[in-house]
DNA sequence: CGAAATGATGAATTGTGTTCATTAAGAGGT
DNA sequence: ACCTCTTAATGAACACAATTCATCATTTCG
């Protein structure tokens, strides 16, 4: 018989469950507190766990919040290429994708925040699951854009490396902006607006269709001519 | 006479030399390892102090930080307005302002990273020095495409900060990705090619010149049938 | 039902930022 | 030159959070 510090009860659940729980709790604590200011202690509560548990399924911190990252974006873009798939058209194909990373961080902004923060900064960000993912992500719309080269919609003479940047970068900045109380975030109007400043930017210049124009023009002028039987100018 | 631990000798500076020396310090620890694996001790060292000693100059850790990359930034930012004054025309004062941003990354990645890691994602960031002069620095690329516009140059239905998140977040997101080893860095040919992308995109639609030139064709279209006594087509 | 294997515990450890009572250096007056 | 008085600098002690590990509880299996 003992009279020391009474000791909780240990239950004990299979792996994936004791997993699942700790994952769950970890994002509702990481999503209010952040990183940093989330302690291991309250993660360890909110899963009716002790502090030390947590390590028989995670390494350290850090990789609890690069798997529940992890977890949350994998289950994101699960569906994308299927909703991608039903969208026709350069243009709309590229607003969706657009319009959808703009929903994304509209809906998550505190995990969105993390992501930004503590995985990409990482010295092992490239190693990781969520750099792979979100390298297949931005590819799809580089792959809408070379469609829309091919289809000779766009100039064919911009890097692609650069379209992504000024994509995803715009949006990230704008975000930024947005979080920290900067106007306001209307993903419809925003998405509107990007794609509208990005194609413009990357269609044909409308002087093709000027010249067009003016060839068509000059062929009537000498139509009129001989009609005249004189020199027009 | 006393046997404790030898206590190292004082040396009493000026507070001006003592901030100057700490702060040089810390540039350099945090320019090496970061910010979270910069441990006061090293920096202390490095000023030629004692850790407690830093305290009486800076509240935190942060702090020391924030004030850090305040110096430098401001430093950076003195002879921007001198620079950009001598240079004429919307294209080559855009190009200068993103050239000139590109090169401060390539030239301090480090202080760069802590800046848009540390500064930008903390809380207090809206009310630092340094969201005051990022915020004025953007404002000046920001005018030199008001210029434009006013010049007739440049489209006049574009929001001016989708502008400013277009070629920020540009820059930036191509810094990230070179910084972990994706691709080149050429400040050149990258000033180049996004002034190339965000012209292109903000310049006034050719239609308009196309349209332009089919009225006058029009017109011409016109003279020449009561030159010939009846209608061309 | 007993023993081995495994899971959970929480007290202890470690590492780091921060505080503060103590001490030394310099300033100013006599 | 001497004696305060003020203030800077010190470094030991503190606080707090991540991580470890010896111990104990629970389950499994013979």
């Amino acid at each position: 018989m003992k009279n020391g510090p009474a000791r909780r009860q240990v239950f004990r659940l299979s792996r994936e469950r004791r997993v699942a729980d700790i994952m769950a709790a970890a994002r509702d604590v990481f999503r209010e507190k952040g990183y940093e200011d989330a302690p291991m202690s309250d993660i360890a509560e909110r899963a009716n766990v002790v502090e030390g548990s947590i390590y028989r399924y995670f390494e350290n911190k850090r990789d609890l919040l690069v798997k529940v990252i992890e977890d949350w974006y994998e289950a994101m873009l699960a569906d994308y290429d299927q909703q991608l798939s039903g969208i026709r058209g350069t243009r709309n194909r590229l607003r969706f994708m657009i319009w959808r990373h703009l929903m994304t961080i509209h809906e998550e902004p505190a995990l969105c925040d993390l992501m930004f923060q503590f995985l990409r900064t990482g010295r092992d960000y490239s190693h990781t699951t969520v750099y792979e993912l979100n390298k297949q992500y931005t590819r799809r719309t580089l792959d809408i854009i070379k469609e829309g080269i091919a289809a000779g919609e766009l100039r064919n003479d911009v890097t692609l490396r650069l379209v992504r940047d000024m994509i995803y970068g715009c949006i990230e900045h704008h975000t930024w902006a947005y979080l920290r109380g900067e106007g306001q975030f209307d993903p419809d109007t925003t998405a509107d607006s990007i794609v509208d400043l990005v194609l413009s930017g990357l269609q044909i210049r409308r002087t093709a269709q000027g010249l067009d124009l003016a060839d068509r023009l000059e062929k009537a002028v000498e139509r009129l001519e001989s009609l005249a039987g004189k020199p027009a100018f």
